[in-house]
Order: C-alpha cells, then sequence, then structure tokens
RNA sequence: GCCGAAGUGGCGGAAUUGGCAGACGCAGGGGACUCAAAAUCCCCCGGUCGCAAGGCCUUCCGGGUUCGAGUCCCGGCUUCGGCACCA
C-alpha cells in the first residue's frame, strides 16, 4: 500500500526549479567535437502566428524526445529552432492598423519562445534563426544572384492569380475555391512579368533521388513522383496545309498517330492567330475571349469539352492525311507544347470532344473485336496496328519505338520527355519577404545588384494600404535606384521572394548562425548536414520538401555541399484534431497547451500527445488522457519516495527468485524502449512499455524483502526507468534521478544498457492448438525439442479432451510459440 | 476519375510482420479506506449460450491460399488524404 502518502508532487515548483538549473547550467549549448558522431534532429520551424497549438506541441515533442534519446546515447545532438518569420499575417496585421509587421513578428516570437520553453524543449537558443533578419535574408538574395548568374533564375511574363478588389496577385494558396481568400471577388488569370528559379532543370535528379529515400514515408515519395509527373513520348510535327507554320504536339501514344482524326491547340496557343482562317476568325476570337475571362477555377472544374474550328487543317507527317485544327478548353498551353493530336478512339478526352462535335473515330490498336463504329469509350487497352501504312500488324508498343525512331530519322519529330513540375514563381507582390536583388534599368534591363551591396534592406517605414502592387513601389527612397551597369537613374525591384526560398536552406544557417562571410560555415556544414531526422506535417510533401531538396541541388552545385539530399529520415506527424474536426477559431474547439499545461504540467502535456496515437497517425485530442498521464507521473513519483529509502545497504546480483524476474523485466523494458526510440519510433508502444514497468516495479515494492538481491534489482529497475522516462518527462525524471541519489542531468545519459543474457527467459509458454484451435497451454524449458513439446502438449488434459476417438494427422511444432495438432474424425 | 493510406471492444490504440486477438491507457461496474467526498488501492470489463465446467462467434463485407490469416492473394463496401482534362 502506497496510498497513505500526504505529499503528491507539484508539477509546477518541480518544472520551474529543474528548468532553472537546465539554464544555470546552460545545458543545451551545443558545438562542434569533431571525433563524436553528430545526430541532427530537426523539426520545421514555426510561422510566428502568435500562439503555439497542439500541432507544434506534438511535432515539437516528437523531436525533443528523439533528440534527448540520442544525446543520453553519447551523440552530439544539434537540435535546433527557428522562425519563418516572413510572410503575409503580419502584413495583415499591419493592414488592419495593428503593428509594424517587424514589431507583430517580434512580439509573437517572443510570447512563443516562452511557450516552446515551459515544454523543456531542449533547443540550443543560441542558434536561432529569424528569416526576416537582414543577416539571414542577405544570403537569400545572395543565392538569388548565383541562381542569375547561372541561368538558373530568370524573368518571365506568366499568367497569376488576380484579385481585382485588391488589385494585387495572389499566391495559390491564397486562393480558396477560386476566390480571394481576403475580399472573396473571383480571382482572375492576369499575366505579369514574374521571376522564376529553374527548378525544371532537376526534374530528373528530383525523380531519381527519390528512389534513395528509403527512410521518408512512401506516401511523401508517392506525391513528390505524380507532382514532378515525368511522362516519356515525342514530339511530333504537323504541317499546316497552305501555310508555312508548323504545329508541335506531344504525345506518349505516338503509335496511334494514324488514327488522329484532328489536331487541338490551346487557346492561348500563340499559332492560333496565324493559321485561323478569315471565315472563322469571329468565333475563333470569341472563343478565346471566353476562355480568358473564364477564372482558374472554372475552368479547371468544368469538364464539358468545349471548342471551336480554326479552319485549318494539318497534315499528319505519317500518313499526308489533312485533318481539321481546332481550339479547345481541355488543352492547356502549359503543358507540353500546348498542343495535341487527338485520337479519340484511343483517348477518352479525344473520345469526348469527337462525340460532341461529330468527329471521326479510327481504331488503330486492335486489342481484339473492337470496332470504330459502335465505341462507349475510348480504348487505352494494347494491341495489334491496324490501318497503320506500313506500321499496321506490329504490335503497339514495339510501334511507339519505331515510330519515334523514323520521326526523328525524317526530321518531323524526335522522342521526348515532358515534366508536370512548372519552374517555380517566387515573385510576391509584397511587402514582408525578402527583396529581390534586381534593378531594373530601362537601358540594360533586369541588372543584378553587385554582391558587394547586399543585403538590399527592406525599408521600415511603408503605407500599408493592401491595395495595388507591393508597398515597396510607394517608397521613393526604396524605388529609385542607378543601374549598376550604367549608372543611369533606375527602379529598383520592388516584388519581394516567395517565403518558401527561405525556408529551403534554413537547415544549413542552424550549423553556423552567427557567419557574415557566408551563409554558412562549410566546415560546420559538413560536420552536421545533413539533417538525420526531420519532422513536420504532411501538407509540405509537394512545397516545402520539394524546394528544400530542389536548393540542396543547387547549393551543391555552387560547390557549397558535398551532399544533394537535404534529410535522410522523413516523419511527417499526424493532424491533431479535436471532436473529430479540425482545430480552429471558426469551431471554438482550440485546445490552448498553456491551460493544459497550467492543469497538468508541461511532462503530462508531453507524455499523454505521445501516448494517444502513434505520430503519424491523426489524434484526436483528449483531455481525459491527460488526467491518465499525470496519473501515471504521480504513480512513478510515489513509487521513488517510497522506494528510495529502502534502497541504502548492500546490493547484490540475484541468481534467482523474484529478484532475477524483475531483472527479468527491466531488460526486456530497456531492449524495447531503446528500439521503439531508435529505430520504430512508435513513441505510444514506448511509453505503454513504460508503464508495464512501473507497474511490475509496485508489485515488487509491495513484497520488498530488503534482500541484497531484491535491493540489487529494484534500484537497477527504478533507475532504468527514470532514465528512460527522462526523454518524454525530462523534468519530473531529473528530479527522481536526484532522489535515487544521482547528480548531473538525464539529458546526459546514461541510457541503460541492455543485457541480453538476463533478458532471456528460461521457460516459455506455448499454446497448443488442435484444428488450429487454442486448447490449452504448456510451460516448457526455452528450446525444448519437439518431441518434449509434443510429449507435453498430448499430456494435457484439455489437449486430450479434443484428441480422445479422432486419428492425428499432423503434428506442428514452432520453436518456443506454438503446437498445432490436426486431427481428423475416425 | 487516378494515386496513396486506413477500417480491430463503449473510446484511444496493442499484436516481435503468418503463430495464444484486444498489451497499455481512458471511460464504466463492484469493493476497501473515509462521518462524507476527493485522492489512492484491490477486483471485473468484446459478444453470445450456460448454474458451472465449458462451448460457439468475433479484427468492414464476401471468397481464396495455409496445419494456422487482423497480418498474404482476389473481389466489393466505407472513411480520410493528395492530384485532378498532364495529352
Amino acid at each position: 500500500m502506497i496510498g497513505e502518502k500526504v505529499m503528491v508532487y507539484d508539477p509546477h515548483s518541480t518544472e520551474a526549479r529543474v528548468q532553472q538549473k537546465w539554464r544555470d547550467a546552460n545545458l543545451f549549448k551545443t558545438e562542434e567535437k569533431p571525433g563524436v558522431p553528430k545526430y541532427y534532429c530537426l523539426e520545421m520551424f514555426m510561422y510566428p502566428s502568435g500562439r503555439i497549438h497542439m500541432g507544434h506541441v506534438r511535432n515539437y515533442t516528437i523531436g525533443d524526445v528523439v533528440a534527448r534519446f540520442h544525446r543520453m546515447r553519447g551523440e552530439n545532438v544539434l537540435h535546433p529552432m527557428g522562425f519563418d518569420a516572413f510572410g503575409l499575417p503580419a502584413e495583415n496585421a499591419a493592414i488592419k492598423g495593428q503593428a509594424h509587421p517587424k514589431e507583430w513578428t517580434d512580439a509573437n516570437i517572443a510570447s512563443m519562445k516562452v511557450q516552446l520553453n515551459r515544454l523543456g524543449l531542449m533547443y540550443d537558443w543560441e542558434r536561432e534563426v529569424r528569416t526576416c533578419e537582414p543577416g539571414y535574408y542577405r544570403w537569400n538574395q545572395w543565392f538569388f544572384l548565383k541562381m542569375m548568374e547561372r541561368g538558373l533564375a530568370y524573368k518571365a511574363k506568366r499568367k497569376v492569380n488576380w484579385c481585382p478588389d485588391c488589385a494585387t496577385v495572389l499566391a495559390n494558396e491564397q486562393v480558396e475555391d477560386g476566390s480571394c481568400w481576403r475580399c472573396h471577388s473571383q480571382v482572375e488569370l492576369k499575366e505579369m512579368e514574374q521571376w522564376f528559379l529553374r527548378i525544371g532543370n532537376y526534374s530528373e535528379e528530383l525523380l531519381a533521388g527519390l528512389d534513395g529515400l528509403s527512410e521518408w514515408p512512401p506516401e511523401v515519395v508517392a506525391m513528390q513522383r505524380n507532382w514532378i509527373g515525368r511522362s516519356e513520348g515525342a514530339y511530333v510535327d504537323f504541317a499546316v496545309a497552305g501555310k508555312s507554320e508548323k504545329i508541335r504536339v506531344f504525345t506518349t501514344r505516338i503509335d496511334t498517330i494514324y488514327g488522329a482524326t484532328y489536331v487541338v491547340l490551346a487557346p492561348e496557343h500563340p499559332l492560333v492567330e496565324a493559321i485561323c482562317e478569315p471565315e472563322r476568325k469571329q468565333e475563333v476570337d470569341a472563343f478565346r475571349a471566353a476562355m480568358r475571362s473564364q477564372s482558374t477555377h472554372d475552368r479547371a472544374t468544368s469538364k464539358e469539352k468545349k471548342g471551336v474550328c480554326t479552319g485549318a487543317f494539318a497534315v499528319n507527317p505519317f500518313s499526308g492525311e489533312k485533318i481539321p485544327v481546332y481550339i479547345a478548353n481541355f488543352v492547356l498551353m502549359d503543358y507540353g507544347t500546348g498542343a495535341i493530336m487527338s485520337v479519340p478512339a484511343h483517348d477518352q478526352r479525344d473520345f469526348e470532344f469527337a462525340k460532341a462535335y461529330g468527329l471521326p473515330i479510327r481504331v488503330v490498336v486492335q486489342p481484339g473485336g473492337l470496332e470504330s463504329e459502335n465505341m462507349a469509350e475510348a480504348s487505352a487497352l494494347d494491341g495489334v496496328l491496324q490501318d497503320s501504312g506500313p506500321f499496321t500488324g506490329i504490335n503497339n508498343r514495339e510501334a511507339m519505338k519505331l515510330m519515334a525512331a523514323r520521326a526523328k530519322a525524317e526530321g518531323f519529330g524526335e522522342p521526348a520527355v515532358t515534366f508536370r513540375l512548372k519552374d517555380w514563381g517566387i515573385s510576391r507582390q509584397r511587402y514582408w519577404g525578402t527583396p529581390i536583388p534586381v534593378i531594373n534599368c530601362e537601358k540594360c534591363g533586369a541588372v543584378p545588384v553587385p554582391e558587394n551591396d547586399l543585403p538590399v534592406l527592406l525599408p521600415y517605414d511603408v503605407p500599408f494600404t493592401g491595395k495595388g502592387e507591393s508597398p515597396l513601389a510607394r517608397v521613393p527612397k526604396f524605388v529609385n535606384a542607378k543601374c549598376p551597369r550604367c549608372g543611369q537613374a533606375a527602379r529598383r525591384e520592388t516584388d519581394t521572394m516567395d517565403t518558401f526560398v527561405d525556408s529551403s536552406w534554413y537547415f544549413l544557417r542552424y550549423v553556423s548562425p552567427k557567419e557574415d562571410k557566408r551563409p554558412f560555415d562549410p566546415e560546420a556544414a559538413r560536420y552536421w548536414a545533413p539533417v538525420d531526422f526531420y519532422i513536420g506535417g504532411i501538407e509540405h510533401a509537394t512545397m516545402h520538401l520539394i524546394y528544400f531538396r530542389f536548393f540542396t541541388m543547387v547549393l551543391r552545385d555552387l560547390g557549397l555541399l558535398p551532399f544533394g539530399e537535404p534529410a535522410k529520415r522523413l516523419m511527417c506527424q499526424g493532424m491533431v484534431i479535436k471532436d473529430g474536426a479540425k482545430m480552429s477559431k471558426s469551431l471554438g474547439n482550440i485546445v490552448d497547451p498553456d491551460a493544459m499545461i497550467e492543469r497538468y504540467g508541461a511532462d503530462a502535456v508531453r507524455l499523454n500527445i505521445l501516448f494517444l496515437s502513434p505520430p503519424w497517425d491523426q489524434l484526436d485530442w483528449k483531455e481525459a488522457g491527460a488526467e491518465g498521464a499525470a496519473r501515471f507521473l504521480n504513480r512513478v513519483y510515489d513509487l521513488i519516495e517510497e522506494a528510495a529509502p529502502k534502497l541504502v545497504g548492500e546490493a547484490k546480483a540475484p541468481k534467482n527468485g523474484e529478484a532475477l524476474l524483475l531483472r527479468r523485466k527491466t531488460h526486456r523494458a530497456i531492449e524495447r524502449i531503446t528500439a521503439e526510440l531508435g529505430q520504430r519510433l512508435k513513441l505510444n508502444t514506448a511509453i505503454a512499455a513504460l508503464m508495464e514497468l512501473c507497474n511490475a516495479q509496485q508489485a515488487f515494492l509491495s513484497g520488498f524483502k530488503e534482500t541484497p538481491e531484491e535491493r540489487f534489482a529494484l534500484k537497477e529497475s527504478l533507475e532504468a526507468l527514470v532514465a528512460m522516462l527522462s526523454p518524454f518527462a525530462p523534468h519530473l525524471s531529473d528530479e527522481l534521478w536526484e532522489k535515487l541519489g544521482h547528480e548531473g542531468f538525464l539529458a546526459l545519459g546514461p541510457w541503460p544498457a541492455f543485457d541480453p543474457e538476463i533478458a532471456r527467459e528460461d521457460e516459455v509458454t506455448l499454446a497448443v492448438q488442435v484444428n488450429g484451435k487454442l486448447r490449452g497451454q504448456i510451460t516448457m524449458p526455452l528450446g525444448a525439442s519437439d518431441e518434449e513439446v509434443l510429449v507435453a502438449a498430448k499430456a494435457n488434459p484439455k489437449v486430450q479432451a479434443h484428441l480422445e476417438g479422432k486419428t492425428i494427422v499432423k503434428e506442428l511444432v514452432v520453436k518456443d510459440r506454438i503446437v498445432n495438432i490436426v486431427v481428423k474424425e475416425r
């Protein structure tokens, strides 16, 4: 009975006291230690929105547990935190007149740091990175200049999302169901000059690199693969009858080219003007205008195939056949060549369009029994070519290669690979971001700012109206500049960079955050990078995590890094929801971590959020669970309080009895928990194992006989429990470690050593089945022979009852596990 | 539509990857302690038949492979994510 205890532990005073000790000892400071194995544990840094939420608590607690575990095992752990401090919410606060983005951001960071520290997270704050500081963003500008030098950054006119009411460009993320997220007016497409980074140059490597990411979640790898969207096929040039123009199409099914019955251009295709017959011009112009005014959203969601004929005819280079040229809504300008050959018999979209406009359908790939006249849908099956000139009778897969080769040989096409991944548009008409380091000169064009003039500082005093172009355009001191090339008056670029640029290389800044001559110290980077373990939300699978990989490859090609992949292992933690819905202000179901900590203490909050489910599963937050976690911590506290005084005295390793059994349980727990934390990362079952060990210790203590053997076993077991609890509940553990007579901090170890000799069972319980049904259990020495096991199994009365009057057909023994006796009626 | 993940007690979830389904915890029921309550401690807790011993059923549904399937294969249903006219 432990029940008489009056004093229960108070998490608040304990946590405050222990944290003070950590601070006094500067326990979380990190530096390179040559020769000591390093471990770089990184959680995606946070946007300083003002308050942390349960998603942050989960993400950062997972990272903290892993970081602490590795540190306890003697590795040199880098575990930094910083702030993704540029971005729209800060600017919106300014537009609403609340505060300048800088003040708003700084205040939020200050309060969020307090919240993070309350959780007891092991961060080396001397390495903190804030992307809105000139010391950080100047390197964004520097990378941009390097990319310009290499032709990886370029300016081009592209269509962007445009909100007519706010008179500004919106990022894709700011378009909600085709409407402006702020004023809800319909978003239009507008052509604007934008800066792009040539991520497309890295398509092949980004794709190939996925094969090496064996420690990334397969679903993230799959998402990236789809996003990159590699597609093998061929370009084919169709001459336009009676004109000099040629239409280049991209197709993955060149084998079906004899079945092409028309050609379609995207409405925006530059050739439309030139090839359109005069009598069709009016109709064509009207259609193009209609497409132009249609929102991105409407165009993407309406599946109806619509188009008009241009009156022109294209010549099939294989057959010489003349087929009509259309423009239609389902052909996109920004994929392939913006033009397709249509084969209605073998492509569903082409089929639908042909049906709607009465165009011929012609089967050329015959899988067997297919008739052009009565098809209900297109056929994508393989087969033998028919009506295909010299290729008739050849298998279509074979024909693909032959036909692409022929196109190349005859000069009207070539094999080709296209990607869905598009170059990365980084221009934002915003204030709170990295100024793009370019000066626009009437004579010299877009001229890079000389390296020596970096950083291009973001001016402080700007008008925040929320209307029109970037607020920077209204700051004459910023805009007016001299062309670095010719010295004439020129205009500074007023767009700022997408904030995904900031987060693409922050992991490298942490290795030498104070460096001011270079973005990072290459020596330190060689020591710490790449990241060993990276944790964040899956929502970044095709955004941040692609940019992050792309930047690493570019930096490698700039000679700054010896590797091209930024993170070895990735975990995406699951979303935290409440009552089946995502936590949000509008639903009023936000759980405030501060209130939870107030009630149960940081240790209990940490333990609870990890115990409820595996880290990668969605988690429905239950407040009741925190009570369970707090209860467990209290039990551990009581246990140590009661046991500690009894541990003083002679201790000797037991050879048998209850004490040996406790040692066995202890070492099995060490084995299990070490594997969970080191490899599997199912932190919930690691906690369950701690609870089981604690239960065993309580039972042991209630019958404690205070012999040297029992003392030895209990002391070892309690020390293991407290040490293994410490990554999860670091405050209480440090306190209890002291009660057990130790000095120092558990963050520094030791992690308990596992002894397989002690963990090994000498007896096992085997299940005995008859015809696959459990009928009894037998206890045998470990490693008992099949014969011995069968004798014992058949001697078991419950088993016997089921063998009586039957013939044994087969006997199976799985060593140390199970016996199955198969019988049939006599 | 395509790609991916998942479906186990009242609930969150376990199950060493083919070997005793339901660990650990939450909620619930019963008891102890208490004048009483809280806290704590002990016992029970998938369904069903049975006084009991015990039997039968049970991992979304239907088939299959196997001595043996939550786990593997085929077909279907449901939920959640991602992409979405990508030629």
